[in-house]
DNA sequence: CCACAGGGCGGCA
DNA sequence: TGCCGCCCTGTG
């Protein structure tokens, strides 16, 4: 990997092949990154606004610098890991498609609070309302941060501003039935000051349990804050697009933590990179496909 | 009007 | 423990 640091723009070479934006930024596990008219797509970190894309199989990094890159990026991208080879550790005749379909996924290194409120909101929810919601929140009570190509941006809302706000004013901003679940998370990592924070240095079996003390947050929901903000690999999220591929795909079922000690088997300690190339799979509607051939 | 979507809770056996 | 009705909201 090289890094070229230009006047405007960071050009990142040699990683293009485990590097694709519209599947890192669309394989469900993020929701504040949006598609440009131009390809690009254009999101927003703790307090910085990033751009995107991908030209001649060089990665471009717009609106930053080498500091951030060097702070902030490097981390969130995950840039430091090995896809190739965990691809390659993973890889049977099973996978094949699917890690082709989904070439070029990363798990991004998320902030454990906005993680841990975002996937409470995706409880029986679909990814345009969580994106909405989200937005919602950022826009009333975030901190503004600046504009990009004529939008305004917000960051996300810490927890002490949302423990500030009554269920009701939850409600307002499109959550629904998950207010008090958003409020009973904003109380708690309020008041235990860290905690929240030092699950990500645990093992996945004490975070995980840790994770699912605050309402809203079951084993499905905990798992995603583990994978998406915790380094926790492990951790596998079985929603019913996952059921239906391990099923078809593997022949497993039975409930979810069934289903994800199972997988754990055939996956190792690279289960959770295993589950987000499925997951996309499944949930880009690839199942059918196949069912028609 | 009804089904249902990327779950989880609480009540009840 | 395990099952089941219910929950906000938007879309078809």
């Amino acid at each position: 990997m090289k890094v070229n640091y230009k006047k405007d723009k960071i050009e990142i070479e040699g990683i293009v092949e485990e590097f694709e934006p519209k599947h890192i930024f669309e394989c469900g596990q993020c929701f504040r990154w949006n598609l440009e008219k131009d390809g690009s797509y254009t999101g927003v970190v703790k307090n910085r606004i990033l751009n995107v894309s991908k030209k001649n199989d060089i990665i471009i990094l717009k609106n930053t610098n080498k500091e951030d890159f060097l702070n902030i990026w490097f981390d969130y991208f995950d840039l430091n890991r090995n896809y190739k080879k965990i691809k390659s550790e993973i890889l049977d005749d099973k996978l094949k498609d699917i890690l082709e379909f989904g070439k070029g996924i990363r798990i991004l290194n998320q902030d454990e609070w906005e993680t841990t409120i975002s996937f409470i909101i995706s409880a029986n929810n679909r990814i345009l309302m969580i994106k909405r919601v989200i937005d919602n929140l950022s826009r009333n009570y975030g901190k503004y941060i600046g504009m990009y190509n004529d939008k305004k941006y917000y960051s996300f809302p810490s927890p002490e501003k949302l423990n500030s706000l009554s269920e009701n004013e939850l409600r307002l901003m499109k959550t629904g039935f998950r207010a008090k679940y958003i409020k009973n998370a904003a109380e708690m990592v309020t008041r235990k000051e860290g905690w929240l924070y030092k699950l990500k240095e645990q093992s996945y079996d004490c975070a995980f349990e840790e994770i699912k003390k605050i309402k809203g947050v079951g084993d499905k929901v905990g798992n995603c804050v583990l994978l998406f903000s915790m380094n926790k690999y492990e951790a596998f999220p079985v929603d019913i697009w996952m059921k239906r591929i391990m099923e078809k795909v593997y022949n497993i079922n039975g409930k979810p933590d069934e289903i994800r000690k199972k997988s754990e088997k055939i996956f190792g300690p690279y289960s959770g990179f295993a589950q987000q190339y499925l997951f996309y799979y499944a949930s880009q509607g690839k199942l059918k496909e196949n069912k028609r051939k």
